[in-house]
DNA sequence: CTCATTCCCATTGACGCCCATATGGTCCCA
DNA sequence: TGGGACCATATGGGCGTCAATGGGAATGAG
Protein backbone atom coordinates (compact mmCIF):
# COMPACT_ATOMS: atom_id res chain seq x y z
CA UNK A 1 0.00 0.00 0.00
CA UNK A 2 2.20 2.91 -0.99
CA UNK A 3 0.48 6.09 0.28
CA UNK A 4 0.42 8.29 3.09
CA UNK A 5 -2.01 7.58 5.75
CA UNK A 6 -3.11 8.06 9.45
CA UNK A 7 -1.18 10.27 11.23
CA UNK A 8 1.38 10.79 14.32
CA UNK A 9 2.87 13.56 16.51
CA UNK A 10 6.76 13.86 17.18
CA UNK A 11 8.46 16.03 19.22
CA UNK A 12 11.18 18.33 17.72
CA UNK A 13 13.99 17.95 19.41
CA UNK A 14 16.98 21.02 20.99
CA UNK A 15 18.13 21.06 17.07
CA UNK A 16 14.61 21.89 15.65
CA UNK A 17 14.85 18.31 13.87
CA UNK A 18 11.75 15.38 14.21
CA UNK A 19 11.61 12.07 13.13
CA UNK A 20 9.53 11.67 10.01
CA UNK A 21 7.43 8.50 11.29
CA UNK A 22 8.74 5.30 9.56
CA UNK A 23 5.50 4.63 7.40
CA UNK A 24 5.77 7.92 5.53
CA UNK A 25 9.40 7.04 5.08
CA UNK A 26 8.96 3.53 3.90
CA UNK A 27 6.66 5.10 1.34
CA UNK A 28 8.92 7.78 0.03
CA UNK A 29 11.95 5.12 -0.33
CA UNK A 30 9.63 2.73 -2.76
CA UNK A 31 8.70 5.48 -4.68
CA UNK A 32 12.72 5.97 -4.94
CA UNK A 33 12.35 9.54 -3.59
CA UNK A 34 15.62 11.41 -1.87
CA UNK A 35 14.66 15.00 -1.79
CA UNK A 36 11.38 16.32 -1.09
CA UNK A 37 9.39 19.21 -1.90
CA UNK A 38 7.73 21.14 0.68
CA UNK A 39 5.17 23.93 -0.16
CA UNK A 40 2.95 26.16 2.01
CA UNK A 41 -0.29 24.50 1.64
CA UNK A 42 -2.77 26.54 -0.37
CA UNK A 43 -5.80 25.87 1.83
CA UNK A 44 -4.64 25.19 5.46
CA UNK A 45 -2.09 25.93 7.69
CA UNK A 46 -0.09 22.93 7.08
CA UNK A 47 3.04 22.23 5.08
CA UNK A 48 1.92 20.23 2.64
CA UNK A 49 5.29 17.60 1.57
CA UNK A 50 5.69 15.27 -1.60
CA UNK A 51 8.09 14.02 -4.11
CA UNK A 52 9.80 16.73 -7.03
CA UNK A 53 6.79 15.60 -9.07
CA UNK A 54 4.29 17.27 -7.13
CA UNK A 55 6.51 20.47 -8.20
CA UNK A 56 6.24 19.36 -11.85
CA UNK A 57 2.83 18.98 -11.60
CA UNK A 58 2.31 22.88 -10.64
CA UNK A 59 4.92 24.27 -13.25
CA UNK A 60 2.99 21.70 -15.91
CA UNK A 61 0.22 23.86 -14.58
CA UNK A 62 1.41 27.08 -14.60
CA UNK A 63 3.42 26.89 -18.57
CA UNK A 64 -0.03 26.63 -19.98
CA UNK A 65 -0.48 30.25 -18.84
CA UNK A 66 0.51 33.62 -20.28
CA UNK A 67 3.75 33.65 -17.73
CA UNK A 68 3.40 37.41 -17.89
CA UNK A 69 -0.12 37.23 -16.48
CA UNK A 70 -0.29 37.85 -12.54
CA UNK A 71 -2.48 34.84 -12.17
CA UNK A 72 0.79 32.95 -13.25
CA UNK A 73 3.21 35.41 -11.46
CA UNK A 74 0.67 34.72 -8.42
CA UNK A 75 1.03 31.14 -8.75
CA UNK A 76 5.02 30.95 -9.06
CA UNK A 77 5.07 33.22 -6.14
CA UNK A 78 3.04 30.00 -4.21
CA UNK A 79 4.61 27.62 -5.58
CA UNK A 80 8.46 28.77 -6.37
CA UNK A 81 8.73 31.14 -3.39
CA UNK A 82 6.55 29.29 -1.13
CA UNK A 83 8.20 25.97 -1.92
CA UNK A 84 11.49 24.63 -1.09
CA UNK A 85 13.53 21.18 -1.45
CA UNK A 86 14.68 19.79 1.67
CA UNK A 87 16.68 16.10 2.29
CA UNK A 88 16.43 14.10 5.52
CA UNK A 89 19.16 13.55 7.81
CA UNK A 90 21.00 9.80 7.91
CA UNK A 91 18.54 9.18 10.79
CA UNK A 92 15.22 10.30 9.17
CA UNK A 93 14.59 13.66 10.61
CA UNK A 94 14.00 17.00 8.75
CA UNK A 95 14.96 20.49 10.12
CA UNK A 96 11.73 22.38 11.41
CA UNK A 97 12.83 25.75 9.82
CA UNK A 98 11.11 29.50 10.37
CA UNK A 99 9.80 28.66 6.85
CA UNK A 100 7.90 26.16 8.53
CA UNK A 101 7.11 27.26 11.90
CA UNK A 102 6.08 30.64 10.73
CA UNK A 103 3.32 29.01 8.71
CA UNK A 104 1.97 26.48 10.54
CA UNK A 105 2.37 27.83 14.60
CA UNK A 106 4.56 24.51 15.11
CA UNK A 107 6.35 25.27 17.94
CA UNK A 108 7.43 22.11 19.72
CA UNK A 109 5.50 18.95 18.45
CA UNK A 110 5.12 18.31 14.36
CA UNK A 111 1.53 16.29 13.56
CA UNK A 112 2.46 14.45 10.24
CA UNK A 113 -0.97 13.85 8.50
CA UNK A 114 -0.98 11.39 5.35
CA UNK A 115 -3.05 12.77 2.40
CA UNK A 116 -2.46 9.74 0.00
CA UNK A 117 0.22 10.96 -2.94
CA UNK A 118 1.75 13.35 -0.17
CA UNK A 119 1.82 14.50 3.62
CA UNK A 120 1.62 17.42 5.70
CA UNK A 121 2.80 19.24 8.56
CA UNK A 122 0.54 20.63 11.35
CA UNK A 123 0.88 22.03 14.68
CA UNK A 124 -1.45 19.53 16.58
CA UNK A 125 -3.95 21.39 18.37
CA UNK A 126 -4.85 23.07 14.82
CA UNK A 127 -5.19 19.57 13.27
CA UNK A 128 -7.58 18.09 15.71
CA UNK A 129 -9.70 20.72 15.23
CA UNK A 130 -9.47 21.04 11.57
CA UNK A 131 -10.30 17.76 11.41
CA UNK A 132 -13.33 18.13 13.42
CA UNK A 133 -14.71 20.84 11.86
CA UNK A 134 -14.69 18.83 8.32
CA UNK A 135 -16.23 15.54 10.22
CA UNK A 136 -19.05 18.34 11.28
CA UNK A 137 -19.40 19.61 7.88
CA UNK A 138 -19.69 16.13 6.40
CA UNK A 139 -22.14 14.74 9.12
CA UNK A 140 -24.25 17.97 8.69
CA UNK A 141 -24.09 17.48 4.69
CA UNK A 142 -25.65 13.91 5.02
CA UNK A 143 -22.79 11.43 5.97
CA UNK A 144 -22.21 9.73 2.97
CA UNK A 145 -18.43 9.40 1.97
CA UNK A 146 -18.88 10.25 -1.84
CA UNK B 1 17.04 19.90 -8.65
CA UNK B 2 18.31 23.31 -10.66
CA UNK B 3 15.39 25.68 -9.49
CA UNK B 4 15.47 28.89 -7.40
CA UNK B 5 12.96 28.04 -4.66
CA UNK B 6 12.10 29.34 -1.46
CA UNK B 7 12.38 32.19 0.19
CA UNK B 8 14.37 33.87 2.97
CA UNK B 9 15.67 37.04 4.38
CA UNK B 10 18.85 38.32 4.84
CA UNK B 11 20.84 41.53 6.03
CA UNK B 12 22.20 44.54 4.79
CA UNK B 13 25.74 45.70 6.31
CA UNK B 14 26.83 49.04 6.98
CA UNK B 15 28.12 48.78 3.54
CA UNK B 16 25.70 48.53 1.84
CA UNK B 17 26.11 44.37 0.84
CA UNK B 18 23.69 41.47 1.07
CA UNK B 19 24.40 37.70 1.11
CA UNK B 20 22.89 35.97 -1.44
CA UNK B 21 21.60 33.02 -0.04
CA UNK B 22 24.00 30.07 -0.57
CA UNK B 23 21.30 27.89 -2.27
CA UNK B 24 20.89 30.48 -5.21
CA UNK B 25 24.23 30.79 -5.37
CA UNK B 26 24.49 27.14 -6.03
CA UNK B 27 21.76 27.06 -8.93
CA UNK B 28 23.55 30.04 -10.29
CA UNK B 29 27.09 28.07 -10.11
CA UNK B 30 25.69 24.94 -11.73
CA UNK B 31 24.51 26.99 -14.55
CA UNK B 32 27.54 28.65 -14.71
CA UNK B 33 26.27 32.41 -14.49
CA UNK B 34 29.13 34.40 -13.20
CA UNK B 35 27.11 37.77 -14.42
CA UNK B 36 23.18 38.83 -13.12
CA UNK B 37 21.13 40.40 -14.83
CA UNK B 38 18.73 42.49 -12.92
CA UNK B 39 15.38 44.36 -14.05
CA UNK B 40 12.36 45.81 -12.31
CA UNK B 41 9.88 43.54 -12.53
CA UNK B 42 6.87 43.94 -14.57
CA UNK B 43 4.21 42.67 -11.84
CA UNK B 44 5.59 43.23 -8.43
CA UNK B 45 7.63 45.76 -6.85
CA UNK B 46 10.53 43.80 -6.48
CA UNK B 47 13.82 43.67 -8.95
CA UNK B 48 13.96 40.27 -10.96
CA UNK B 49 17.95 38.37 -10.98
CA UNK B 50 18.48 35.66 -13.16
CA UNK B 51 21.54 34.75 -15.65
CA UNK B 52 21.96 36.71 -18.75
CA UNK B 53 20.02 34.25 -21.02
CA UNK B 54 16.67 35.81 -19.15
CA UNK B 55 17.99 39.47 -21.30
CA UNK B 56 18.33 37.08 -24.16
CA UNK B 57 14.93 35.68 -24.31
CA UNK B 58 13.42 39.18 -23.53
CA UNK B 59 15.42 40.30 -26.62
CA UNK B 60 14.23 37.35 -28.97
CA UNK B 61 10.25 37.96 -27.92
CA UNK B 62 10.58 41.38 -28.95
CA UNK B 63 12.53 40.57 -31.88
CA UNK B 64 9.55 38.46 -33.17
CA UNK B 65 7.14 41.50 -33.39
CA UNK B 66 7.14 44.36 -35.45
CA UNK B 67 10.14 46.70 -33.86
CA UNK B 68 8.20 49.57 -34.09
CA UNK B 69 5.36 48.67 -32.22
CA UNK B 70 4.50 50.66 -29.20
CA UNK B 71 4.25 46.93 -27.71
CA UNK B 72 8.22 46.58 -28.44
CA UNK B 73 8.90 49.87 -27.29
CA UNK B 74 7.62 49.53 -24.38
CA UNK B 75 9.15 46.27 -23.82
CA UNK B 76 12.42 47.76 -24.24
CA UNK B 77 12.20 50.56 -22.11
CA UNK B 78 11.67 48.11 -19.20
CA UNK B 79 14.04 45.54 -20.47
CA UNK B 80 16.81 47.94 -21.40
CA UNK B 81 16.00 51.07 -19.51
CA UNK B 82 14.97 49.01 -16.27
CA UNK B 83 18.14 46.55 -16.30
CA UNK B 84 21.39 46.40 -15.04
CA UNK B 85 24.08 43.79 -14.83
CA UNK B 86 25.94 43.51 -11.85
CA UNK B 87 28.10 40.60 -10.13
CA UNK B 88 28.71 39.21 -6.56
CA UNK B 89 31.82 39.74 -4.75
CA UNK B 90 34.27 37.05 -3.71
CA UNK B 91 31.94 35.45 -0.33
CA UNK B 92 28.37 36.01 -2.76
CA UNK B 93 27.02 39.00 -1.65
CA UNK B 94 25.70 42.29 -3.88
CA UNK B 95 25.34 45.94 -3.63
CA UNK B 96 22.11 47.05 -3.24
CA UNK B 97 22.05 50.44 -4.79
CA UNK B 98 19.65 53.02 -5.34
CA UNK B 99 18.72 51.34 -8.09
CA UNK B 100 17.14 48.35 -6.04
CA UNK B 101 15.69 50.15 -2.97
CA UNK B 102 13.65 52.71 -4.86
CA UNK B 103 11.78 50.06 -6.75
CA UNK B 104 11.41 47.70 -3.93
CA UNK B 105 11.13 49.97 -0.65
CA UNK B 106 14.18 48.01 0.87
CA UNK B 107 15.95 49.35 3.68
CA UNK B 108 17.61 47.77 6.03
CA UNK B 109 16.82 43.54 4.96
CA UNK B 110 16.08 41.88 1.59
CA UNK B 111 13.74 39.22 0.88
CA UNK B 112 15.37 36.31 -1.51
CA UNK B 113 12.57 34.59 -3.70
CA UNK B 114 12.75 32.19 -5.51
CA UNK B 115 10.86 31.57 -8.52
CA UNK B 116 12.43 29.20 -10.72
CA UNK B 117 14.27 29.97 -13.38
CA UNK B 118 15.55 33.34 -11.54
CA UNK B 119 14.54 34.71 -8.09
CA UNK B 120 13.64 38.23 -6.73
CA UNK B 121 14.81 40.61 -4.18
CA UNK B 122 11.61 41.94 -1.82
CA UNK B 123 11.04 44.34 0.67
CA UNK B 124 10.21 41.56 3.42
CA UNK B 125 7.11 42.97 4.48
CA UNK B 126 5.93 43.41 0.84
CA UNK B 127 6.23 39.88 -0.46
CA UNK B 128 4.38 38.27 2.67
CA UNK B 129 1.27 40.78 2.28
CA UNK B 130 1.70 39.83 -1.54
CA UNK B 131 2.12 35.87 -1.35
CA UNK B 132 -1.27 36.27 1.28
CA UNK B 133 -3.00 37.97 -1.79
CA UNK B 134 -1.89 35.86 -4.01
CA UNK B 135 -3.07 32.71 -1.42
CA UNK B 136 -6.28 34.29 -0.83
CA UNK B 137 -6.88 35.30 -4.22
CA UNK B 138 -6.25 31.18 -5.30
CA UNK B 139 -8.17 29.84 -2.20
CA UNK B 140 -10.97 31.86 -3.53
CA UNK B 141 -10.94 30.63 -6.98
CA UNK B 142 -11.40 27.36 -5.38
CA UNK B 143 -8.48 25.49 -7.54
CA UNK B 144 -6.53 22.67 -5.80
CA UNK B 145 -2.99 21.95 -6.07
CA UNK B 146 -4.34 18.96 -8.86
C1' DC C 1 43.14 64.11 -1.99
C1' DT C 2 38.84 62.08 -0.78
C1' DC C 3 35.29 59.01 -1.24
C1' DA C 4 33.42 54.83 -2.86
C1' DT C 5 34.10 50.21 -4.28
C1' DT C 6 36.53 45.75 -4.22
C1' DC C 7 39.22 42.25 -2.07
C1' DC C 8 40.78 39.71 1.88
C1' DC C 9 40.55 37.82 6.43
C1' DA C 10 38.23 36.91 11.08
C1' DT C 11 34.30 35.59 13.88
C1' DT C 12 30.27 33.30 15.20
C1' DG C 13 26.51 30.73 14.84
C1' DA C 14 23.87 27.26 12.31
C1' DC C 15 23.61 22.99 10.03
C1' DG C 16 24.99 18.15 8.54
C1' DC C 17 27.04 13.82 9.67
C1' DC C 18 28.19 10.64 13.03
C1' DC C 19 27.42 7.64 17.06
C1' DA C 20 24.92 6.62 21.47
C1' DT C 21 20.71 5.63 24.22
C1' DA C 22 15.93 4.62 25.33
C1' DT C 23 11.48 2.66 24.65
C1' DG C 24 8.20 -0.24 23.00
C1' DG C 25 6.94 -4.15 20.34
C1' DT C 26 7.65 -8.86 18.39
C1' DC C 27 9.27 -13.32 18.06
C1' DC C 28 11.15 -17.45 19.83
C1' DC C 29 11.70 -20.90 23.04
C1' DA C 30 11.31 -23.17 27.30
C1' DT D 1 1.77 -18.99 28.25
C1' DG D 2 5.25 -16.29 30.31
C1' DG D 3 9.95 -14.62 30.10
C1' DG D 4 13.65 -12.89 27.73
C1' DA D 5 16.47 -11.83 23.71
C1' DC D 6 16.25 -9.16 19.69
C1' DC D 7 15.02 -5.36 16.67
C1' DA D 8 13.24 -1.07 14.86
C1' DT D 9 12.07 3.51 15.82
C1' DA D 10 12.36 7.77 17.96
C1' DT D 11 15.38 10.81 20.31
C1' DG D 12 19.66 13.05 22.31
C1' DG D 13 24.16 15.09 21.79
C1' DG D 14 29.37 15.75 19.99
C1' DC D 15 31.93 17.71 16.52
C1' DG D 16 33.52 19.36 12.09
C1' DT D 17 32.25 22.26 8.24
C1' DC D 18 30.15 25.98 5.99
C1' DA D 19 27.38 30.09 5.53
C1' DA D 20 26.31 34.80 6.96
C1' DT D 21 28.20 38.82 8.62
C1' DG D 22 31.55 42.40 10.15
C1' DG D 23 35.60 45.14 9.51
C1' DG D 24 40.33 46.44 7.73
C1' DA D 25 43.31 47.18 3.83
C1' DA D 26 44.10 48.04 -1.00
C1' DT D 27 42.53 49.91 -5.29
C1' DG D 28 40.42 53.04 -8.48
C1' DA D 29 37.62 57.09 -9.86
C1' DG D 30 36.36 61.92 -9.67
Amino acid sequence: MNRFLSHAANRIDAKGRVSVPSAFRSVLSDGGVRELYCFQDFVFPAISVGGPELLDRFEKQMAAEDPFSSEANEMSLLVHGGGVFVKLDPEGRLMVTDFIRDFTGISTDVMFVGRGDYFQLWEPQAFVKAQAVAREGRKSRGLRPD
